[in-house]
RNA sequence: GCGCCUGUAGCUCAGUUGGAUAGAGCGCCAGCCUUCUAAGCUGGAUGCCGCAGGUUCGAAUCCUGCCAGGCGCGCCA
């Protein structure tokens, strides 16, 4: 290795991004004797869209222009006469368009870094591009009064992934839970319980609320809490706590994390509301914002332009506030109700500082879009108090079955739940169908579709792709006892553009994981899969007759097994990623030509 | 009334963070299996990128204003 430019940054990728930062490299050094006063300057070096236009598209020439005011075309031509090429990367370098530099490699610059799948193996796709930062990821922190719905399994998946994600991106990663345990709606459940628990057993009725969930899992958190001895005669003042303890953690056991079980899903920890309040955690968050002055006491105004209950009348008393408008809030958000109680938002405060004192400096927050009017003020406290909230809204997922909507709500007797899903449609299938587009948009899931087992399910696709490249390695196993190795000799015997084309798709990985972390989106992880197994089986199809992998000739078949099994690998690391199982066979469709 | 999200092919959606001639899946039509899995592949067309301005070498992408749809608004959680 010669000295290293300032622009190359090594070691934070392996693999093909490693090339485009040496090819940057090489442009920087030509720009800085062609220009010198660009020297420095911020550019582009991309895979073109077209092929034709080589392996990178770099604008130096355009971005150029507004410092040394001059033609594009004439600044390329200054840049490429300066290029200083030692090691031979560039075939050829082309002058295009505008004034872009087409550059192709040589096709062993490719062939050599393929080694690094080689090297890493489960670990390709890994970078350290986060730098070990500790990021805390929060997400689902469903209410511990029922069970899980569609929309928290969207939630599920994408803060799962997106922790992955920025895993795999080398960032140091929590993941948490936030069990709302304290509060009204835990008194409504534990109303609940008992009620249903009076209808159970011959005692006089506790007749249950409107109010209260009316849901039929209800009915066995009573069973339950009658089975570990629990006594319906007493009055619910008295045994109130005792049912709303019962009742939230035999939900979390029971139904929230047998769900998340089945989703493959694992959390770090599960953050108690109620330690907070019990620990008087609330006091000494409150106290921070008192000393860095961002705390008083005002009377709020109405709510606006809402429709009002004419017979809620509106409290003018004062209230201790933060001063989230400092931070773009619309309005100053109360931390305490007029009866003295903390708010909701008062425990968060001092949920997101104990994060922040544990030492994590990045927080992200996965939320359903009916949170949307939450953002500005938790960003806002999160900023008071000295650190940094992103916040993914995902929007809400309407229920379909049969082009009907389905209704859903938690506290009705009827509702879809997650569990019913994963039993029908399995994790793999859920997860790609909620992953499958970006969380910003709303998401029409339709029960019937994600149960089908054919085409319109693309899980079947991209897991067919890799289970494809696994027959092909057991074949070379079975009837040539040839298992895959690095040769860097036989690589040679790629050719084909195809297997080019291959080859810089698998060495995207790294880098397109680390975008995926950096934007939090990990539906462009599907696409690539989507995309790069298309690629595959279109080589494999077109030279299905005349260039198969395992043939007569064993350099040729050494190289294109090894290619197989790093495309393979690229895959199962992408899956892992997704939390989705990569098969080494498919078994046929059901009904189809079987007779 | 105010805030957030969205508007791209018949439908569902991508679009490499501002790059060259805007793409994929589904659906429709026509083809491709003696040989590594046809759950696959190849070909065929449809676009006022919601509308109107602005920013610049260059805009689906950025800024402004409209139009349309979704979600939300509280001393609830």
């Amino acid at each position: 290795m010669g000295p290293a430019a300032p622009a190359l940054r090594e070691g934070i990728f392996d693999g093909g991004v490693m090339v485009k930062e040496r090819v940057r490299a090489i442009v920087a050094a030509a720009v800085a004797k062609a220009v010198p006063e660009g020297a420095g300057i911020e550019f582009q070096v991309e895979p073109p869209k077209q092929a034709e236009h080589g392996d990178f598209a770099v604008n130096a020439a355009l971005v150029l222009q507004k410092i040394a005011k001059s033609n594009p075309r004439k600044l390329a031509q200054a840049i490429v006469e300066n290029l200083h090429d030692p090691e031979r990367l560039f075939e050829k370098v082309e002058i295009a368009g505008p004034g872009f530099l087409n550059i192709r490699l040589a096709r062993d610059v490719w062939h050599r870094e393929l080694e690094a799948v080689w090297r890493e193996r489960d670990r390709f796709g890994h970078s350290k591009a986060g730098a070990g930062r500790r990021t805390m990821v929060e997400f689902v922190s469903a209410n511990p009064t029922g069970p899980m719905h569609v929309g928290h399994g969207r939630g599920a998946v994408l803060g799962d992934v997106i922790a992955n994600l920025l895993e795999w991106a080398g960032y140091e990663v929590g993941r948490e839970f936030y069990i709302n345990d304290a509060g009204g709606q835990v008194w409504r459940l534990a109303h609940a319980v008992l009620a249903r628990a009076t209808e159970l057993v011959d005692v006089p009725r506790v007749p249950l609320d409107p109010e209260d969930y009316q849901g039929e899992y209800v009915r066995e958190v009573a069973q339950a809490w009658l089975d570990s001895g629990g006594d319906p005669k007493r009055p619910f003042e008295k045994i109130r706590e005792e049912l709303r303890a019962f009742a939230t953690s035999w939900i979390l056991e029971y139904l929230i994390k047998k769900d998340l079980q089945l989703f493959g899903i694992r959390f770090d920890k599960f953050f108690s509301e109620k330690t907070l309040h019990d620990e008087h955690r609330l006091e000494a968050a409150v106290k921070l914002l008192d000393e860095k002055g961002l705390t008083a006491w005002e009377v709020l105004p109405p709510p606006k332009g809402m429709e009002r209950d004419p017979d809620e009348e509106f409290v003018e008393k004062p209230l201790k506030v933060v001063k989230t408008t400092r931070f773009g809030d619309d309005r100053d958000r109360p931390l305490y109700k007029t009866n003295g109680e903390p708010t909701y938002f008062a425990a968060d405060v001092a949920y997101h500082f104990d994060k922040l004192s544990r030492g994590y400096t990045r927080l992200i927050n996965v939320w359903g879009a009916d949170h949307g009017g939450y953002v500005q003020r938790m960003k806002a406290v999160v900023q008071a108090m000295g650190g940094e909230l992103e916040i993914i809204l995902f929007q809400l997922v309407n229920l379909m079955k049969d082009g009907q909507p389905f209704r859903m709500s938690k506290r009705a007797a009827n509702f879809v739940t997650l569990r019913e899903l994963l039993e029908t449609a399995g994790s793999d299938a859920t997860r790609v169908f909620f992953l499958l587009r970006r969380g910003d948009m709303a998401l029409d899931f339709d029960v019937g579709l994600a149960q089908k087992r054919d085409n319109s399910n693309p899980v079947f696709y991209v897991q067919y792709g890799h289970a494809r490249c696994s027959a092909i390695l057991r074949k070379a196993l079975e009837e040539k006892g040839v298992e895959p190795r690095w040769d860097p000799e036989a690589m040679q015997a790629l050719q084909l553009p195809e297997e080019i084309e291959l080859i810089k798709r698998i060495l995207m990985l790294p880098e397109l994981i680390a975008n995926a972390a950096q934007s939090l989106e990990p539906h462009r992880v599907v696409f690539y899969l989507q995309e790069t197994i298309a690629a595959f089986h279109g080589y494999y199809t077109k030279y299905k007759k005349t260039e198969r992998v395992i043939s007569d000739d064993p350099r040729k078949t050494s190289a294109r097994l090894y290619l197989v099994w790093a495309l393979r690998q690229a895959l199962a690391n992408a899956l892992a990623v997704l939390g989705v199982s990569a098969p080494d066979r498919m078994e046929p469709p059901e009904g189809d030509e079987v007779a």
